[in-house]
RNA sequence: GGUCCUGUGGUGAAGUCUGGAGUUCACGCCGGCCUGUCAAGCCGGAGGUCGCGGGUUCAAAUCCCGUCGGGACCGCCA
C-alpha cells in the first residue's frame, strides 16, 4: 500500500523495529500528550494505522486533536521503555521537529474507547469525530474488505455488475416507500427502490445472464437495531438456474465476506426446511447456536380431559434443562408471570409452565387437570429431570411454534455476534403465508413473482397456503441477512399466481405492466438472492447494531443529528414541483 | 400507533423512590510544578436554565401533568 505523500513519508501504524536509524515524517492527530516540563514531552500522534509516540524536548506546543506534521528519526526506545500494549511500541520517533497544520478546539469526547459509553446521539452529531476513532475505523475497514471480497467472488462467477435506477415509477404492494415529486410533471412523482427487483429480472430478460450489484435499498419504514431507512444488499440474478445453483453462487460471496473479515472460511452453509425450522426452533430464522429446541407433545395429549389441550390443534413444549440454563430454570412467579405475557403478546391464549420435583412430581396450576399418564409420558418426552421448567404452549401449529420459539430466544439467546457463526439456509417457504382479512385472498410470502415448487403446481388453487415455493432465506445467527427464489418466467403462470391474490388482467397490466410486457418476449428461466451487507458486516464486526458499520446513519427517529435532515426546505421550491404542505395534524 | 428504559457542567456517572442552598466522584478543559511517560503524576482553578413547559408546595433535579430528544422492542419491514 502507498501511503507515503507529499507531506509525510510514513504512516503511525506501520513503523517497527526494523526502521530503527530512518529520518521519516509523519502527519496526524495529537491523540495524547505527557508533558514533563519544558524539556520532555509525549505526543502519541495518531492517524489512521495507528499511534506512535514522538519524544518531544523542545517543549512545542501541541494539544488534543491539532493536526501536525511531525518529523524524527525512528529509534529503540530505551530498555524498560517498551511499552508491550501498543504494536509500534518497541519504536519512538526522537530529535523531532514539529509544525501544526492545524489547530483545534478540544473535542467534546475522548477519540478513543471511552466514547463507547457516550450517548450515541453525541456521537452521531460529531460523528466525523466519532469515526477518527479506532472501532469505527476498524468497522468502515471491514466493511470495505467484505465488499471487496464479494466483488471479487462475484465476477468470478460471471456476474456483471449493472446500475440500475434511483428513480423509478411506485410500485403497489411491500414496504412504503420514498417519493421524489416530479419537476417537470408536477403532481407526479418517482420513487426511490426498496431493492432493484424488477430491474434485475429485466436484465435477465435482456440476456445479461448473470447480474450483481452492490445496491442501496430504500424503505420507509420504522427503524430498528438491524433496520435503517437506506440500507446496502449483495443484489444477484442468473439465469437457466435451479435453486441449488443459486445458492451456491450465493455461498461463495458469503464464504468470501467471512473470510475477508474473520481469516476463517466457514464450513459449507448447512440447511433446514421452513417447516423443520419452525417444528424445531419456532422461527423462520433460527438461532442454532443454541439448543432448547421444542418438542412435539401433541400425541401425549391426544385424549386429554385437561380443555386447553384438548381442543388444540398442536401441542409442543420446551424443557428448560436446569443443567444448562439455572438462573431460567429456577425463575420465579414473578418471572413466569412475565414470560406468560409475552407468550400472550406473540399470540398464545395462555403459557402452561411446569417446575419439575423430585420423583416427578410436577408443581404447575394445571398439574391437577393432568392424569398421572400423561404427567409421566410427559417427562419421557421431553426427557425432564428434577429442577427443570417446562413451558407449554397449546394452540394452532403456527402459533405453537412462534410462541415457543419467541420464548426460546427470550431465555437463551447469546448476543448476536457471539460464536460460533452458524450460517444456514433456510429454504421450501411457504408461497403464501395466511389470508389477508380484509379481501380473503392469500397473502404472499416473498413477492409475488416467487415461483411455486413445481411439485405443488397442481394444489395452487385447491390448497394454496400449503404450496411451498422455491423461494429461500440465508440466516447468520438468528439474523435475516436475505432471501432468494427462483422466479416466474412463464406469464400463464404468474396470471394464476395474481388471480389468486385478487389481481385480475387489467390491474396487473396497470400495476405491473412494464415489468410483465417483457416476459412476453422470451424470459429465461431465472432466479437470485439479496443479502445485506449492514447486517453481515455488523456480526462479523461483533457489533449488535448496524449503525456502527454505517458511516452516517440515521436516528431510531429517521433523523440525522449532525445535518439535522430532515428539515424545511424553500416556499419555491415547493412551488416548483407544484407541492404544498398541510398543517402538522394537531394532537 | 403501542410498551419499556433513558435525559444532571464538555463527557460518563451518583443524587430522584423518601422534596430542604447545584451537592459528590471520575475523565476532559485552563493555570502552575515536573527529564521516561504511555488513558503520566502532583497542586490549584473555571465550568451546570438538572432536556423543555406547566402544576403541587414555604421549598422541586426529586412529586404530578404535558411535551421534545435518544435507545430496545411490538405493530410495520411483499
Amino acid at each position: 500500500m502507498a501511503t507515503s505523500t507529499t507531506l509525510r513519508t510514513h504512516v503511525c501504524g506501520e513503523l517497527n523495529a526494523s526502521n530503527v536509524g530512518a529520518r521519516v515524517t509523519l502527519a496526524g492527530w495529537v491523540s495524547r500528550r505527557r508533558e514533563h516540563g519544558d524539556k520532555l514531552a509525549f505526543i502519541d500522534l495518531r492517524d489512521f494505522s495507528g499511534v506512535m509516540q514522538c519524544v518531544i524536548d523542545d517543549g512545542a506546543e501541541a494539544r488534543s486533536e491539532w493536526v501536525v506534521q511531525i518529523t524524527g528519526t525512528v529509534t529503540a526506545r530505551p530498555t524498560g521503555t517498551v511499552n508491550t500494549n501498543l504494536p509500534t511500541g518497541e519504536v519512538e520517533l526522537t530529535n523531532c521537529s514539529l509544525t501544526v497544520l492545524n489547530a483545534a478546539e478540544p473535542p467534546p469526547f475522548p477519540i478513543d474507547q471511552r466514547a463507547d459509553d457516550v450517548d450515541e446521539n453525541i456521537r452521531l452529531k460529531f460523528r466525523y469525530l466519532d469515526v477518527r476513532r479506532e472501532r469505527m475505523q476498524r468497522n468502515l475497514r471491514l466493511r470495505a474488505s467484505v465488499n471487496s471480497a464479494i466483488r471479487t467472488a462475484m465476477e468470478t462467477q460471471g456476474f456483471v455488475e449493472v446500475e440500475t435506477p434511483l428513480l423509478m415509477p411506485s410500485t403497489p404492494e411491500g414496504a412504503r416507500e420514498f417519493l421524489v415529486p416530479s419537476r417537470k410533471e408536477p403532481g407526479s412523482f418517482y420513487a426511490l427502490p426498496q431493492s432493484p427487483q424488477l430491474w434485475k429480472q429485466l436484465l435477465m430478460v435482456a440476456g445479461m445472464d448473470r447480474y450483481y450489484q452492490i445496491a442501496r435499498c430504500l424503505r420507509d419504514e420504522d427503524l430498528r437495531a438491524d433496520r435503517q431507512y437506506e440500507f446496502t444488499q449483495l443484489d444477484a440474478e442468473m439465469s437457466f438456474v435451479d435453486k441449488d445453483d443459486v445458492l451456491h453462487a450465493i455461498s461463495q460471496a458469503v464464504m468470501a465476506a467471512a473470510h475477508a473479515a474473520t481469516g476463517v472460511t466457514p464450513p459449507p452453509i448447512e440447511r433446514i426446511t421452513w417447516h423443520d425450522a419452525m417444528n424445531r426452533f419456532g422461527s423462520d430464522k433460527p438461532d442454532m447456536r443454541f439448543g432448547l429446541e421444542l418438542v412435539e407433545l401433541t400425541a401425549v395429549f391426544a385424549s386429554t380431559a385437561f380443555k386447553a389441550f384438548a381442543t388444540a390443534a398442536s401441542i409442543k413444549g420446551l424443557r428448560v434443562d436446569a443443567a444448562t440454563y439455572p438462573e431460567a430454570a429456577a425463575m420465579g412467579r414473578n418471572k413466569l408471570d412475565q414470560l406468560t405475557d409475552r407468550a400472550k403478546q406473540s399470540g398464545a391464549k395462555g403459557l402452561v409452565w411446569m417446575k419439575v420435583g423430585a420423583a416427578g412430581v410436577l408443581d404447575s396450576p394445571v398439574a391437577k387437570f393432568l392424569s398421572d399418564d400423561e404427567k409421566s409420558a410427559l417427562i419421557t418426552a421431553l426427557g425432564a429431570t428434577t429442577g427443570d421448567l417446562l413451558l407449554l404452549v397449546a394452540d394452532g401449529w403456527s402459533t405453537t411454534c412462534t410462541v415457543l420459539g419467541t420464548l426460546r430466544n427470550d431465555i437463551a439467546r447469546p448476543p448476536v455476534h457471539e460464536g460460533p457463526y452458524r450460517y444456514v439456509w433456510v429454504v421450501d417457504f411457504p408461497l403464501f403465508v395466511g389470508v389477508n382479512p380484509t379481501t380473503n385472498k392469500p397473502q404472499p410470502g416473498h413477492h409475488p413473482f416467487c415461483h411455486p415448487h413445481p411439485d405443488d403446481l397442481a394444489k395452487l388453487e385447491t390448497d394454496p397456503l400449503n404450496v411451498r415455493a422455491l423461494a429461500y432465506d440465508l440466516v447468520l445467527n438468528g439474523w435475516e441477512l436475505g432471501s432468494g427464489s427462483i422466479r416466474i418466467h412463464e406469464p400463464e403462470l404468474q396470471r394464476r399466481v395474481f388471480h389468486l391474490l385478487g389481481i385480475d388482467d387489467e390491474t396487473a397490466d396497470r400495476k405491473f405492466g412494464f415489468f410483465l410486457q417483457p416476459f412476453k418476449y422470451g424470459a429465461p428461466p431465472h432466479g437470485g438472492f439479496a443479502f445485506g451487507i449492514d447486517r453481515l458486516v455488523a456480526i462479523l464486526a461483533g457489533e449488535e447494531n448496524i449503525r456502527e458499520v454505517i458511516a452516517f446513519p440515521k436516528t431510531q427517529s429517521g433523523m440525522d443529528p449532525m445535518t439535522n435532515a430532515p428539515g424545511p426546505v424553500e416556499p419555491a421550491q415547493l412551488l416548483e414541483l407544484g407541492l404544498r404542505t398541510l398543517p402538522k395534524p394537531a394532537n
